[in-house]
DNA sequence: TGGCAT
DNA sequence: CGTAT
DNA sequence: GCCA
């Protein structure tokens, strides 16, 4: 409806995330959330104006977009030879806003900078333990500077009747039941190149372990190029209070096998996420919504509730007493709040 | 002025 | 600091 | 950058 704005200000948020400055950015990303959320096709200043987490400065730039059908900072920031190269450097997995500007400041501009910067061509990663694997590149969110394959998947409603429960060898029975996939898909965007998948299984200790040996099955039969991080791989620090490791996760880079009836030679990024049973639906949640709405019921849960949610579970703050929702819903009734289809958790540019 | 998800 | 949602 |  108003996605014309909404793409300018999104040019201003990645910038300001780009240089470092987080909560601007946050204002952004939330203020055109509330546009993009909005039914009607904005014509005046007035309508902008009413809505929340809008203020002085992002109305002035929707009544220059009003006025001129663009927004003069959002041009000057897409064609900046700065911009451009801090977006393409943080596209580039393991480098973020701080590393890209830092590497730009060094006077790189290019991926090929990059190469002989980090001395690529020489570069050798240890896939798995025992395994070294030699890799074309970074492992590559990017190809030749252009996104991977963006064309739409190739089916389809859940994972138990898809493509890529058959390519990874996954039961059908049991998949209806305990996984949960695609989570891009669910949420209606089939366009993207992300597949999401939460496994679990009822019984806690068959899960143990079982990213690692999943990982190793697929990196075996050539469907896993590149596994960028597992968890295990990377020495978990103890001092730190991420969550990050508390789900066995592997972020890989697919693609079909050859011999695969689907095969087009695209590759795709691969999430796999394993959930002991008794956090499998937070995991699901917290794979399924876009940031905005992740960020919306963590404040939530911690502002109403007192409780502290991510993907690995629900706490209570004052004495850390976990809760195991039993379904989807379950969470939203604890909250106190109306379930959603995942197509509306859909708060992003 | 402090908070902004984990 | 980087990554995932 | 916006809000309480």
């Amino acid at each position: 409806m108003n996605q014309d704005l909404v793409r300018e200000l999104d040019i201003i948020r990645q910038s300001r995330a780009l240089e470092g400055e987080e909560r601007s950015a946050l204002s952004y990303q939330r203020a055109l959330s509330i546009i993009k959320a909005y039914p009607d096709k904005i014509r005046s200043l007035k309508q902008v104006e009413k809505l929340p987490f809008i203020g002085v400065k992002i109305s002035g730039l929707a009544e220059e977009f009003l006025d001129s059908g663009e927004i003069a900072e959002s041009q000057t920031i897409k064609t900046s030879e700065r911009f451009q190269t801090l977006s393409l450097f943080s596209s580039v997995y393991g480098i973020g806003p701080n590393t890209a500007r830092r590497l730009y400041n060094l006077g790189l501009r290019s991926l090929d900078d990059l190469k002989v910067y980090y001395g690529v061509e020489r570069e050798e990663i240890d896939v798995l333990p025992g395994e070294v694997v030699e890799i074309e590149g970074k492992p590559p969110r990017q190809e030749h500077g252009k996104p991977l394959a963006r064309e739409p998947h190739e089916h389809e409603e859940g994972l138990s009747d898809s493509w890529i429960r058959i390519a990874l060898g996954l039961r059908e029975d049991f998949t209806k039941k305990w996984v949960s996939a695609k989570h891009q898909h669910r949420r209606g965007k089939p366009e993207s190149n992300d597949v999401d998948i939460v496994f679990t299984h009822p019984d806690a200790e068959k899960v143990k372990g079982l990213c690692k040996r999943f990982v190793r099955k697929l990196h075996q039969r050539g469907m896993v190029t590149h596994v960028m991080h597992l968890s295990g791989f990377h020495g978990h620090n103890p001092l730190r209070t991420t969550h990050w490791d508390s789900l066995e996760k592997a972020l890989t880079v697919f693609i079909l096998p050859q011999s695969s009836p689907f095969y087009r030679g695209t590759r795709r990024r691969l999430d796999l996420i394993f959930a002991p049973p008794q956090v499998y639906w937070t995991a699901v949640i917290g794979w399924s919504g876009s940031i905005m709405f992740q960020r919306d019921l963590r404040q939530w849960a911690k502002d109403k509730l007192g409780m502290k949610f991510d993907s690995s579970g629900i706490t209570r703050r004052y004495d850390s007493k976990e809760i195991h929702p039993k379904t989807e819903k379950e969470v939203f009734d604890l909250f106190g709040l109306e379930w959603v289809d995942p197509t509306w958790r859909n708060a992003d540019a």
